[in-house]
Formats: C-alpha cells, sequence, structure tokens
DNA sequence: TGGTTTTCATACCGACGGGTATGATTATTT
DNA sequence: AAATAATCATACCCGTCGGTATGAAAACCA
C-alpha cells in the first residue's frame, strides 16, 4: 500500500476556489468518490471516466495518484477488511475471559463494518475481479478472524459462558450478519448507527448464548420496539 | 421468461456421441454451465466465449437458444431467488401457529438457499450489472420475504412462543446468515448438505428464542462438537 | 431423390473502456 | 527573470467482448 507517490509537501494553488491540499489529500479524494461510485455502480460498472467526471478532473489527474484501478480498489477494499478483521485481536497479556473479550470484539467487529460498509460490498461482491494474490490476501485475513472468533468461541463455552451447537457454523453464520450489512445498511435510515451496531450486536450475543454483559462504548437497549 | 425459442419437439441426432437431447435440455446445459462458470468467475469475468468452450460449442449455438447474456443471468437469478424467497409463504388456511410455520419456513429456506447457493452468489453480487427493472423485481420480491419473515417473527413473539429485541435488525441479521452461505458453503466440505441446513437452521432459531420444535425432515442434532 | 427447414460453424463488426503519449500551464529555484 | 520541475488537459491507441451476418451441413418431407 504505497503512499502517494511524491513525497513532496508541495500544495500548488489551484486556479479558481479549490482549497489548498496535499497530494495525500487528493489521493484520499480520489478513494473516497471512488468508494462511493464502486458501492454505487459496481466496480466494473464504474469507469475511470465517470471517475473523473466525479472529481470533476481528468484521466492523468487520476493516474499521476494511482498506477491503475486496481491499486484504488485493493487500497479501499485492504483499508476496510483490516478494519473490520483485526477486531477479534486482543492484546497477549488480556486476562479477561473469554466471553468478555467476545462481547467487546463482537461489538467492534460490526462498528467496524457498519463504518466501512460501502468498502466491504467490494470485498464479498468483485472477488472475482480482484488479482488472485490480493484475493489470497484477503483470505488468509478473513482465516485468521474467524480463527480468532472461533477459538474465543469455544473458550467461553468450556468456561460455561457461552452456549451454541456448532461452533464453525455459527461463525459463519454471524459473519454473514454482521457482511451482509452493505446489502441493507443506509447511512440515512432511521435508526442512527450507534443504535443499529447495539441492535445487531446483541443479536450476535443471542447466537452464542452470550448474556449482554454491558460493553464500555454503547449500552445495548434503549426501547423494546 | 420465455421457454426453448422453437417448440419443436424435434431432437435430431447430433454427429459424434451426443446423446439425444430436446431443446429445452440444451436450454438446460447452458444454463448449467453457465451458473458454474459466472459463480466461479464472476458475471463480467465470463465472457461468452469460455461459456462455449465449456460447453463445446460455439456462439451461435449459445444466441440461438437465448437473445443475450441477460437473459441467461436472470433466468438463473430469477430461479434461485425464487426458489429462495417465497419459503415463507403459507396456504391461507393454514392454522398452526406462528412458531410452527417459522420453524418449518426457515428450515426451507435454508435448505433452499444450499441448493441454490451458486446462482444466489448472482443474485447478491452483480446487481449493478443487472437491467434497473430486473433489479426492481429481484427487490420486490426480496422485500415481500422480509414482510412475510417479520410478521411471522412478531406474531409469534405476541403468543409469547418467540424472544428476540428488534425484528427488522433480527430478520436482516438471518438473510445474511442464510445468504452470504455462497462465500464459504462448499458441495464437496466435510459437512453433508442436510446436517448444514440442520445446524444453520438452529442457530436461526436460536436468533429469534425458537424452541427446537423438531421439524419433519431432518433432526437437528447429531453430536455436540 | 430433390427441396425445405432446422441446426450449427467461420469470420467479423462496432462499441466501450483502461491506459498513455504529448504538450501546455504553473510554480519553484537560482 | 530564465530555466527547471511539477502538475494537469487533449487526444488518442488498442485490446476485449457482446453480438451478428453469412452460409454450410444435416435432417425431414414429399
Amino acid at each position: 500500500m504505497p503512499a502517494a507517490r511524491r513525497p513532496r509537501p508541495a500544495s500548488p494553488a489551484l486556479p479558481p476556489a479549490a482549497a489548498q491540499q496535499s497530494g495525500v489529500d487528493k489521493r484520499e479524494r480520489i478513494l473516497s468518490a471512488a468508494e462511493d461510485l464502486f458501492y454505487r455502480n459496481g466496480l466494473v460498472g464504474t469507469t475511470m471516466d465517470m471517475l473523473c467526471a466525479e472529481l470533476g478532473v481528468t484521466k492523468p489527474y487520476v493516474y499521476y495518484y494511482f498506477k491503475d484501478k486496481h491499486e484504488i480498489v485493493e487500497t479501499l477494499a485492504w483499508r476496510a477488511s483490516l478494519a473490520c478483521l483485526t477486531t477479534m485481536k486482543f492484546a497477549a497479556d488480556d486476562a479477561r475471559p473469554a466471553d468478555a473479550k467476545l462481547a467487546e470484539g463482537l461489538q467492534r467487529w460490526v462498528a467496524a463494518c457498519v463504518t466501512h460498509f460501502r468498502a466491504s460490498a467490494l470485498a464479498f461482491r468483485v472477488t472475482a475481479s480482484l488479482r488472485p494474490e490480493f484475493r489470497a490476501e484477503l483470505r488468509r485475513l478473513a482465516n485468521d478472524f474467524y480463527a480468532d472468533l472461533a477459538a474465543l468461541m469455544e473458550e467461553g463455552r468450556r468456561a460455561g459462558r457461552l452456549d451454541f451447537e456448532d461452533a464453525a457454523v455459527t461463525a459463519k453464520a454471524m459473519g454473514g450478519a454482521v457482511g451482509f450489512m452493505y446489502t441493507w445498511y443506509r447511512p440515512d435510515g432511521r435508526l442512527p448507527p450507534e443504535e443499529l451496531v447495539a441492535r445487531l450486536t446483541a443479536t450476535l450475543y443471542r447466537m452464542i448464548g452470550l448474556r449482554p454483559i454491558p460493553i464500555k462504548p454503547t449500552p445495548t437497549k434503549r426501547k423494546r420496539t
């Protein structure tokens, strides 16, 4: 994941009213527009011309900051995947019981997936259009995640704090419940994001028989219906 | 969804050892190959030439039986969606309580999604590449399904037979748990399909606090780990 | 057996989209 | 201020892929 091509801090004044912005800022602006377009039109449904039009620039502008379309997609997909799929990692000296870690990890996971729902659609939908090596990296990330998740689940069950039947199937089912959010979540929906996170997390708790220990960030329940 | 272009029952003997087959059979063969290729390579990642190569025929052959690529995709996606998203329909005179209907419907749903996992990947992944009108039809089907599902859930809860918090969120979470199966299910996996259906269904039951009333087809539990 | 219809293969077209060559404009340096 | 380097616009190339025009072989009919 290379940074801006030129380390130059230069920021030339743009003609009209475009504010001063560094190369990194411009890169981010491209990424942001691409994320939105990819989410709305799909990867192959979004042409570089569309991206340029959205940004109000021309192609060499984009190709100055990114090698090719792949680099844009992979940057987006990697960021989102990393954010979502490392939420089940805990410090080696974290002495809390497995169910407490899980309670926090699941909450973080859901929150990350809500935040990155656009790019997570990328990771899930366009797998066939990604470079094989990159797909393999994503797979490793996901496999690690599920391994961590299943390990915590089984540890919690052994301790008598969790209740479920098939760890692998339940873990995959949770993965779907969370990962699928990009198909229905809308930022302007009637449920505010934190509330959605809380409710979906509660559903996950239920799937593994985790009694809702209140976690630090957001309380779990507000109203009933 | 038109049938074979020619109603002719004709079945000409093919040159080498190709068995006699009707036009419908040939259509099905094309669909089957396309389903597999689309699943493996994605929709845009599968060219009509690849499909022809897989079938051992040339393009006009395929275009004789199908108007265009869209017709193939839509036929596949529609079949699968119809099979999966009508499982929550019950006869008007079905007098069973909501939780009993749900128990059966969820089981049917999971079974249908396992059966059609390849084509369901189509419906979920390539939405941006589908014709808008067709996408709208799929959406209506899905909306109907979720409406039926949520209605049954809330009826069962009112009857005191189910336990969950947010009907809409829980329904979507279940949708993900089931619909996402295409990302991890493999027909040659170690769990036989019926067993997978049973375990995933059990997980869904747990999500809505449905006490596992044994359903007719497959028993719910086998071994513990 | 000769004509008609069905069925399939060869070769091709045209549009589209990713990526680039070239050069103009602007800022920076000395 | 002149030269150099950074930044961006115009115009274009070329591969790919969905779809088709044309016509030939095979089967059916009379």
